[in-house]
DNA sequence: GCGATAGTTAGCGACATGGCTAAGCATGAT
DNA sequence: ATCATGCTTAGCCATGTCGCTAACTATCGC
């Protein structure tokens, strides 16, 4: 079903990067234009704009140009997969909590020595 | 704070993959040896043998090896990080969206003027 | 011991990622 | 018209990822 999901490849892999997060993180507080973006990184223009369009292709966040200047800002809603997909695996995951400690134990009993 | 978080890229590196989130789901049911999650994948056991370890070193999951056989099991609280990061994001993009409601009041007010 | 089974290691190839510089627009200010 | 600003494109390089095969080790069943 959701095996092949492009969707959340695409939102986790734009999620893994540190500097994508913390221009998300950034984004969060209010819109910024890319230059903005690129000062607290310390990375150059070429390459934020980089990690700004892996973030728009993951629908994470939206871009508008008004004259010279390209404004960011985050679309809230673009983690929902996300969620949907922690909430399905934990519904799933807790449902076999019985079997999988006394499994967990084992492991560790066997780490252990 | 949780900017540079190396678990984090981990974590979300690790299930940008569908194969790893398959993997993760056909866990999520029941522990599994190795061969056994190599079948549904139609990939080759070295293939496999590596995403298991990409998820192992998330902590995703934990392995064991008995005999000759290995043993893969989810580790369940390891989705936690990410649970909270969501949790995290959501908190400030809400107050954002609370402040930009208050400010188009505040124009709004204005313009009544 | 022998052969089948389960996993591991080594290493290859194709391609993606993340950084950069250099050069090229397009727009805004003077 | 000219120049500075803000972004964009093209292309390079090092490294990482994901698949594979081939060969190896280690166990289990007979």
């Amino acid at each position: 079903m959701a095996k092949h999901d492009p969707d959340l490849s695409l939102l986790f892999h734009a999620l893994a990067d540190p500097t994508r997060r913390s221009i998300l993180t950034r984004l969060a507080e209010t819109p910024a234009q890319v230059t903005d973006l690129a000062g607290p990184t310390g990375l150059r223009l070429p390459t934020v704009m980089r990690h700004l369009s892996v973030l728009e292709e993951a629908g994470l966040i939206s871009t508008s140009k008004d004259g010279r200047i390209r404004t960011c800002a985050i679309v809230p809603e673009a983690l929902d997969p996300v969620r949907s997909w922690l909430d399905e695996q934990r519904a799933i995951w807790e449902a076999r909590l019985d079997r999988l400690d006394a499994f967990v134990m084992n492991v560790m009993k066997e780490r252990a020595e």
